[in-house]
RNA sequence: GCCGGAGUAGCUCAGGUGGUUAGAGCGUCGGAAUCAUAAUCCGCAGGUCGGGGGUUCAAGUCCCUCCUCCGGUACCA
């Protein structure tokens, strides 16, 4: 297998969705499609690579939309979750394994790692008071609770913010609490929680941070403010019944705070996939070696779990490996403002998917990726960019190629001849994309990969419009013919490249030139594999138009 | 309020450590071509880089200030 760097294999991590909600595509663009894309090049490049995500599935968020919904929390987990499992197979996201935080290896691998630091001795108890609503029979979390601000006196303060007055508040100052959801009065009552000592791993992840140097900006200034603030111990329990179980006696009824469960899920998650694979003990390779490359990909709402908090707890285990990057995203709004669920502005992938070629859609997102600023998805753009780019310039490079060759060539792969300059300075710039290409994804570039790559196409438009075989036929076969291999080969050369980003499309294109897919590998994108006299399968068009009336709604 | 990010061509976006006439794609307009899903190729035009002030020989880039938008603010995830 071929190193990363130092590094022997890669550990690929995209953010584990909530399972309150249908997935929408500002999820896509900010750890989904970078991920996949990523996991695709990899495997593409040789490495041995495994791509790892799932549903997380406990906690209040989901307890509270079963009550919304009026279902109980294992029909919503359900609900969502296959839901949104099948949209992501439909997007052709390439998960080893999308697995879900209720699965028993989970709870067993999370209360392990719990009780791997209460053992150590590493974790704290505290009592402290809460409001409790009697009605609901549960703690209310901090932003559940609305009151009067006890500051600047506005009525609609939630209990961790007053968004009048900017001040932060805990729920014990407000005045005249309810619960948000049913409007009952809670009561004060006391409860004990279980806190990990974050505080104390400020200075390792300062000195953790300080060596990464490649990092996004965004994400290390992120965590410095963290650290001028000062870390403070986190409470990693929660009075709560849908959640994985604190494996302590005397502990009934309180679970463990998701956001310690959930990143364990990545660990479950690998475990599962190699249990399924027969081979029960490899997922430790991945895990519990110092040559395993973790590269998390994420949105910048989970920067704090996966570059403080996570990193910590696995420092405070210390059989793990630590992230060699979290390349966090900004988001993707549409239509010029943030997408919500809750407030029905939102292009859901299911329907989505449903509706537009999936590639349309990884393209769109891909070459618009939210990768230093938050950016906006528009209609007319996936619209744009399906007849502007991906039918005008590669659909119909393809097509044209295929075609002519069809009707001059009988479908067969015409030999190459000897070559003109113009024919080697395309041919030789073929290996400075591949690995300008590379590089961008070795990076986290995916932008820039996706739009170098169109060029490629771009110059392979060009190649054909001033070689002009069309008029050559008519008196030149052979040279006309050794053209159209060129051509032809480019196409296989499209098939490679474009696949992190076209998985379908690329499948397409490798099955019109009749070849299995282990021609699939990136260092053959710059080789002429195709043997003349090769017999072509018959073209189709790799992208329909999408008229007017299609992105309105 | 505090911390962090963003504001660059009609549109969507690039522009480490300040350095020649500020870039790309798409769109517009003009031309070439006719193999191809009227799809391609070439060329032109288009920007006082959010406002104002400052440092410097030199500022999109550094400093100050103001405006707008976004994220976080520790029990939503």
């Amino acid at each position: 297998m071929k190193k990363s760097g130092k590094y022997n294999r890669i550990l690929v991590t995209a953010a584990l969705p909530y399972t309150n909600g249908y997935t929408h595509i500002g999820h896509v663009a900010g750890s989904f499609l970078p991920a996949d894309m990523y996991a695709r090049y990899s495997r593409l490049a040789g490495y041995d690579i495994i791509f790892i995500c799932g549903s997380d599935e406990y906690g209040t968020a989901i307890a509270l939309a079963a009550i919304k919904e009026g279902l109980s929390t294992q029909e919503i987990i359900d609900k969502y979750h296959f839901a949104n499992k099948k949209a992501y197979e439909e997007l052709g996201l390439s998960f080893d394994i999308y697995s879900r935080t209720s699965n028993p290896t989970h709870a067993k691998t999370a209360q392990d790692f719990f009780l791997n630091l209460y053992n150590k001795k590493l974790l704290y108890k505290k009592t402290e008071k809460q409001l409790y609503s009697e009605k609901e029979k549960r703690f209310l979390a901090d932003r559940f609770v609305v009151g009067t601000c006890p500051i600047c006196g506005f009525e609609e303060a939630t209990g961790d913010e007053c968004e009048n007055c900017g001040s932060a508040l805990s729920p014990l100052q407000l005045i005249d609490p309810k619960s948000k959801l049913t409007g009952d009065t809670p009561v004060i009552k006391e409860t004990v929680s279980y806190y990990f000592p974050l505080k104390d791993y400020q200075a390792k992840l300062e000195k953790w941070l300080d060596s990464k140097t490649d990092w996004k900006p965004n994400v290390i200034n992120y965590c410095k403010g963290w650290f001028k603030t000062g870390l403070q111990d986190r409470s990693i329990t929660r009075e709560l019944e849908w959640g994985v179980p604190v494996p302590i006696e005397g502990e009934e009824g309180k679970v463990i705070y998701i956001w310690f469960e959930a990143p364990i899920g990545y660990i479950s998650m690998t475990k599962e996939l190699f249990a399924q694979k027969g081979e029960p003990e490899k997922w430790k390779e991945y895990w519990q070696s110092d040559d395993t490359k973790l590269v998390n990909f994420l949105g910048k709402d989970n920067i704090i779990f996966h570059a403080i908090f996570f990193p910590a707890m696995l420092m405070a285990h210390s059989d793990f490996v630590l992230a060699d990057n979290v390349p966090a995203n900004e988001f993707m709004n549409l239509e010029g403002s943030k997408q919500s669920k809750s407030k029905g502005h939102a292009i859901l992938l299911k329907d989505a998917v449903e509706k537009f070629n999936p590639d349309s859609i990884r393209y769109a997102i891909a070459s618009n990726m939210p990768e230093n600023k938050d950016t906006d998805f528009y209609w007319v753009d996936l619209q744009a960019k399906n007849n502007n780019e991906l039918g005008a310039i590669l659909g119909n490079f393809v097509n044209r190629a295929f075609v002519f060759n069809e009707k001059y060539f009988g479908g067969k792969v015409p030999v190459l001849g000897s070559l003109e300059e113009i024919d080697k300075n395309i041919i030789n710039s073929l290996k400075s994309y591949v690995e300008r290409i590379a590089s961008y994804y070795e990076n986290y570039k995916f932008k820039d990969a996706v739009s170098e790559t169109m060029n490629l196409v771009r110059d392979a438009n060009k190649y054909f419009n001033d070689t002009e075989p069309w008029k050559v036929v008519k008196e030149d076969e052979a040279r006309c013919g050794t053209i159209l291999n060129i051509c032809l080969q480019l196409c296989n050369t499209f098939a490679i490249l474009f696949d992190p980003v076209l998985p379908f499309t690329s499948a397409k294109i490798l099955n019109m030139l009749n070849v299995s897919t282990e021609n699939l590998k990136w260092d053959k994108a710059y080789e002429l594999t195709l043997p003349g006299g090769h017999k072509l399968n018959a073209p189709e068009i790799l992208f329909k138009k999408i008229e007017d009336h299609e992105i309105e709604k």
